[in-house]
DNA sequence: CTCACTTGTAATCATTCGATTACATCAATG
DNA sequence: CATTGATGTAATCGAATGATTACAAGTGAG
């Protein structure tokens, strides 16, 4: 314990660029578990591998960082989406191939863990002045570009974003790592609700979690 | 200041059991706005117009009271979609007629506000395992209702719960007070989501906030 | 080499928050 | 009336948290 002086500290510097990137990253996941106000910017920043103070000095203020880690969420999201769009339209599919071309690249934004459900958190932080502007503008963008640009009418967008609310709903609620559960109804709900993307969002969910990143440092 | 002698402090005694009632009706609202970090016992304490010690030596913790809520609101959505199937039961409708009638007793509960929103803060504060641990059990119970009560099955049930999430996310993210926004959006979403419930759930989310009590006492 | 800039942290501060303690005040009961 | 329990708060405490400051150490340009 008191002899330890292998390792006094490995102290390696990186560019301000990559750190940041690092910091979003490791906050995503944390914004995402947590919440606004259940997520601190020490977990962040252990999350991360520096020290605290390093993440208030990049972003300011904690409010900063979570506007912009959902500023980065409803980008990628939108990228998906459009990816989508531009690969249904190259092969020509039904309208129908087109829908379920865009839940599958919903499901699969689930690999890059933290950004549905930072969205999610984002969304019922409605109450705060300016997380909650972003919130509502970011969801109305993706409205407006499931009605227009992938031709739906308003009770098919709402059918699609109902059921992307109970996917964030359910991950959120960590239900996806009871799949081993006593109660049968589980596999039942996960089954019917993420169909073929089950095995996705059981093996990148229940893996790892916000400490990941501390705790694979610390150990190192 | 120094000769304000009229109202030292009116300071009326109620029952205990009167006093839990109205502080579990201001937390279900202060829960339901900020979620279980956000919220804090002074404000919920503030919200019933009583002292911050009286509540946590009322419930013992922040996360008792927060649980309590839960389970009050679990216990009412599951009371309303009970007395909707009787009604539907006994009035031997249509199987689309009792669905239609289970979707407007969830629409209904907006009325006793902060239900539906502590439900769905307490869904994404599946993290916390007193909390998480109630959620999960409530989310399946509300399941299992629908799917062997209401004769739905699982495919029914999970468009049920999921245009239920959308509900209550579009309500946690303050789009229903932004109905006078310049971007007609809002209203085209809201109105294929809500659809006959709209003034309902504009009429009752849009007034108040979460401190109107406090502010009506000390306003008095 | 040296100077200036970047990267990073230890130490600390002021606030906030949940919880505890001690005390006040009212009401019922004998 | 006096006693006792219930109702309620002021004061305060310790821990947590976002933010600030001061400082250390690496890096590249001239």
């Amino acid at each position: 314990m008191a002899s330890d002086s292998a390792a006094p500290k490995p102290q390696e510097r990186v560019a301000a660029s990559v750190r940041r990137e690092q910091i979003l990253a490791a906050a995503s996941r944390v914004f995402g578990e947590r919440g606004y106000y259940g997520a601190t910017t020490d977990l962040v920043a252990k999350a991360a591998g520096i020290s605290q103070p390093y993440v208030v000095r990049m972003f300011g203020t904690k409010e900063n960082l979570f506007v912009e880690v959902l500023d980065r969420a409803l980008g990628k999201l939108l990228v998906a989406f459009h990816a989508a769009l531009d690969e249904a339209a190259s092969k020509q599919e039904t309208h129908d191939e087109m829908k379920t071309r865009l839940g599958a690249a919903y499901a699969d934004l689930i690999g890059d863990r933290g950004i549905l459900l930072s969205l999610m958190q984002a969304f019922i932080t409605g109450h705060e002045p300016v997380i909650g502007e972003r919130a509502r503008s970011g969801f109305l963008e993706i409205y407006q570009l499931l009605r227009d640009k992938a031709d739906m009418d308003p009770d098919e967008v709402v059918e699609f974003l109902a059921h992307g609310m109970l996917f964030n709903t359910l991950i959120a609620m960590r239900l996806v790592d009871q799949l081993d559960a006593d109660d049968p109804c589980v596999p039942e709900l996960l089954e019917h609700t993420f169909r073929t993307k089950l095995d996705i969002v059981v093996n990148t969910v229940t893996k790892n979690d916000t400490t990941s990143a501390a705790d694979a440092r610390k150990t190192a």
